[in-house]
DNA sequence: GCCGCCAGTGACAACGTTGTCAAATGACAA
DNA sequence: TTGTCATTTGACAACGTTGTCACTGGCGGC
């Protein structure tokens, strides 16, 4: 900057002035500036910038999620990016594999790196660490779960009402004894599920038997694993009800491999690519992570803006999207 | 650090010892010092730092990808961050969507905020734009496709290799009539793909017939068009070789509509979530994104720890994954 | 002709750090 | 006791910016 006042023979405020375009600069000056700052191959220097800055913004947000390759936490990712370019903001990403030391030490990072915000896709316990980088007015949204311990603003799926849906129309279809395959019932998300399951099943005036039950599923093996077994038992399932993406898939390998993927009927919580072309298609419950992800940023960007109004719990519905494996009558 | 220095008692100097863990630093002082900033809630200002420091390094680096939510791209991310995350070291990470003024967007917004290294999945058509970054010290890799005008260290997959080795597997099985569906030919992989086509047929003395070969395909949608009309035709093609993602998606749902999915075999590049249980299982031609982006990261973090050894262009292997559809005989 | 005002410009300090170098301290040998 | 030297500590400037404020000159109104 110092080379290119000299070079334009202005003052160094005055380039400042002119690389933030602010007004009250004469446009002959300014063209200097400009040709100055091309010709040297100026770049300015946000970092400084922010440093000096009174509001101390860096134009970056940080983004925890559980893993950046992850198809539902990369479609979060890149909706967040959509809103942040916009506002010409970047945003720092990194995965957590649902370690809650691993959410705390990312957090630290991007702290260090004074973010101005933070999306978090939560994996710890207890978020009351947070208390701290929140007084440094950092403003924090949580996506798909609940924090833990601290207040804040939140968009989450209603995932009980959508496994409610769900297994509702496995009953209309006639079905009474219906399979539930979840993930870890430490994970809030996975545990709102099961409850919605538990729940439409009262509500339906079926009773829920504990060994059509089988939790803590973690990964795509384990989960057709247990689903073999529970349809090798005597009054096996008529359908399975599958509470997260692996575990649908799981679930479908062990009806495929028990030539039952047109006897047993099965809906999976969230969506799969390609699910339409299976055989059968699979019938499931689809969140939608861009919205989810639009809408974080958005609530985001609000309190950066000064929005001091109360904390926001944002809830984006499900869809319900029927392809056959869903409709298989008991 | 001021305020830490004055409850600690000692200059901010020693705080800046301590906080970076220099030695020459009494244990007693230093106990003082942690003590204070632990109680002051202290946040080391990494901004300020590099901004001071002599190398200049803010720990953070520069990741352009063609889509974040892409799962070649994200697999990629992935691995970069694991590499990065053991060095302290933090992704910003950015979506170009095929466009070079996107790519030029980001990356100038990266070198704004003086990012230590780039990693480019290029878009752009011209990479001549980059030298002012390395000349102003910043290392920069190129994964999966080329650089144009541009001499720096790459990372990519033998393309025409695995397009030769998957063609010679239909030959083998006594196909001569082989389609071929490929993407947008002005994308640097693309037309290796459509090379290594041409080359092997050429290899096995077949003649290349036009009308088997469309290009440009771009979506699902569009490749299921063209691969149902050159199905549709006399003389039509007893085997396909779709040479992107997508691609292969939209030839198997032509073949599936027109129920020869049985009849036709196919072989696609790039493999697919959920290709073995399809029906018939998609025989692919893998990429393996994970080792890319791993010894991207690699390459990067030597350069930015001094190797100033000529360019390196590394080449990572495909692997062939027969799952059926490739296996169907003429 | 004088005053006040405004737009344009620049000098300087400050943001939170770290590199440099000098000062203070203490141990040890002569 | 004094001198030498190594170790620990601190004062100060500097990194590249921007906020603050003061200065300049031109213009209109009295």
């Amino acid at each position: 900057m110092r080379e290119v006042a000299a070079l334009a023979k202005v003052s160094i405020k005055t380039v400042s002035r002119v690389v933030n375009g602010e007004s009250g600069v004469s446009p002959s000056l300014a063209k200097r500036v400009l040709a100055a700052s091309e010709r040297l191959n100026y770049r300015h220097n946000l970092t400084a910038s922010s440093l000096r800055r009174s509001d101390g913004r860096s134009a970056t947000i940080g983004l925890v999620l559980e893993d950046v390759a992850n198809p539902f936490s990369s479609a979060l990712h890149r909706s967040i990016e959509d809103v942040a370019v916009e506002r010409g903001v970047l945003v720092l990403a990194g995965s957590s594999d649902e370690d809650g030391d691993r959410e705390r030490k990312l957090v630290s990072a991007f702290a260090s790196r004074r973010v101005d915000g933070l999306i978090i896709q939560p994996s710890s316990l207890d978020h009351s660490y947070l208390l701290s980088e929140r007084r440094a007015g950092t403003a924090i949204v949580f996506v798909d779960r609940q924090p833990a311990f601290f207040d804040a603003d939140t968009v989450l799926t209603d995932n009980a009402a959508g496994v409610r849906r769900g297994v509702r129309h496995l009953v209309e279809q006639g079905h009474r004894r219906i399979g539930y395959l979840g993930d870890l019932h430490t994970i809030d998300t996975a545990a709102e599920r099961h409850r919605g399951y538990v729940e439409e099943l009262d509500h339906q005036g079926i009773e829920v038997e504990e060994r059509l039950v089988r939790l803590d599923l973690r990964g795509i093996d384990i989960a057709e694993a247990a689903a073999t077994e529970m349809l090798a038992r005597s009054q096996a399932p008529t359908a399975l009800f599958a509470g997260q993406n692996l575990v649908t898939i799981g679930a479908f390998r062990a009806l495929r491999r028990l030539g039952l993927h047109r006897t047993v009927a099965l809906i999976g919580f969230d969506d799969i690519l390609l699910a339409d072309l299976l055989e059968p298609g699979i019938t499931v419950i689809a969140q939608d992570p861009a919205a989810i992800g639009r809408m974080a940023a958005q609530v985001l960007f609000r309190r950066l803006d000064g929005d001091r109004s109360p904390m926001q719990h944002h809830i984006v519905v499900t869809r319900m999207i029927t392809r056959g494996s869903g409709e298989i009558l008991p």
